[in-house]
DNA sequence: GAAAACTCTTAACCTACATCAACTTTTTTT
DNA sequence: AAAAAAAGTTGATGTAGGTTAAGAGTTTTC
């Protein structure tokens, strides 16, 4: 019975990141124990870190509810949102994780979260006991590369009130999620800007 | 004889390639061999285009010598470049490719240049016939991946002197062998900015 | 449920960089 | 080697968005 509900702990768990793998790639029962075995749930109460600038990191999270973000802090002070990482995202310093080099990038909640998180090691057990893995980790990591293509080709040609314009429509959810100076940070403006942006979106 | 001659043509220009493919994985004769029969060698003088926006990008593109440039025009008719490929760099675009839907970029020769195109079904073949090819290819996007998210951060939180000499230390060989408004283009300010700032650097 | 800590708004002022326009220098074409 | 085209410089002027500062909500904490 403990058994029973263990196993459907576990299975719940792994809702959001099973469906996540089989919309790129087969996986067999076998594969999918592999996974539980080797992804650690952890949760995030709001503002705790995953990551903290200096640490090495170790960790790749899987998000399955809530939402984290990755920022980092630049010389005067202020942050730069990298990342939201709602469910079914993916979030940590690649890099860093590489590497093994410190990291830029602090990682923490924004809500209450529960995360399914892959060691670096983890990572490199998963390609050899489940190569299929090679496979889901390059088309994640191709569409990530468009999409931070694309952010980046936004910021260049594109002006404080076009950018916010095209956050509310690329992520209509995470507007409602975070505060308003988030996002302002995400695309690169100051929260008064995005005020006086806002406010004028709603005048015309 | 003639056969001799054609061999180490052949050889000689996948120099490059089989470089860069080394410095990631091992491969066989083999798979040296697969990639000899996938990879077109193709030749771009200096301004002509390997892709134009409006067009389906059909081919990925390795340097072998010479110097390719991307690039995407706003509505102002201003250009932005999106990345410059010298010897050792790929080229294309990804999301053309995987989709098949049109393409916003162009992309043309800076210099006389040598490439080998790889098409987006020789690129299946590739994955196919010769599978280690997955890492490769996901390495690549993740080196990709990584420096793009770079250089967004740079775009974002660098002044315009900040990102020039970021790119001068980044890139010191592509700076003596392109014109200084591709520079500008590629940072996302103006050549009379530019301008200014080198003057300024000088001066001091 | 009061205090403290965030979050958002508004206004006045400032600045980095863009725009426009004219001119010089370098490179390419014929 | 002249003409044309492309690349780079310089100055005057404009402006989007940053900075500073103060106040008004809102949410969290104890």
């Amino acid at each position: 019975m403990l058994a029973g509900i263990a196993y459907f702990y576990r299975y719940y768990m792994f809702e959001e990141l099973f469906k996540n793998i089989r919309q790129k790639i087969a996986i067999t029962e076998k594969e999918e124990d592999i996974c539980r075995s080797l992804f650690i749930p952890k949760k995030f109460r709001k503002k705790q870190y995953l990551l903290q600038q200096g640490d090495v990191c170790k960790y790749t999270a899987f998000v399955e509810k809530g939402l984290l973000r990755s920022y980092i802090i630049d010389d005067k002070g202020t942050e730069l949102i990298m990342q939201f990482a709602p469910e079914g995202w993916w979030i940590g310093d690649l890099y860093s994780s590489l590497t093994g080099e410190v990291t830029e990038y602090n990682i923490d909640a924004i809500e209450n979260t529960e995360t399914l998180l892959l060691t670096n090691q983890g990572y490199e057990q998963l390609m050899q006991q489940a190569p299929v893995f090679e496979r889901y980790f390059r088309l994640l990591i191709q569409n990530s590369f468009i999409a931070m293509q694309r952010r980046l080709k936004g910021n260049i040609i594109l002006n404080a009130e076009e950018k916010y314009k095209n956050f509310i429509h690329l992520y209509p959810n995470i507007v409602q999620r975070v505060p308003q100076h988030n996002i302002a940070s995400f695309l690169g403006i100051t929260p008064e800007s995005l005020s006086r942006i806002r406010r004028q979106m709603t005048e015309r």
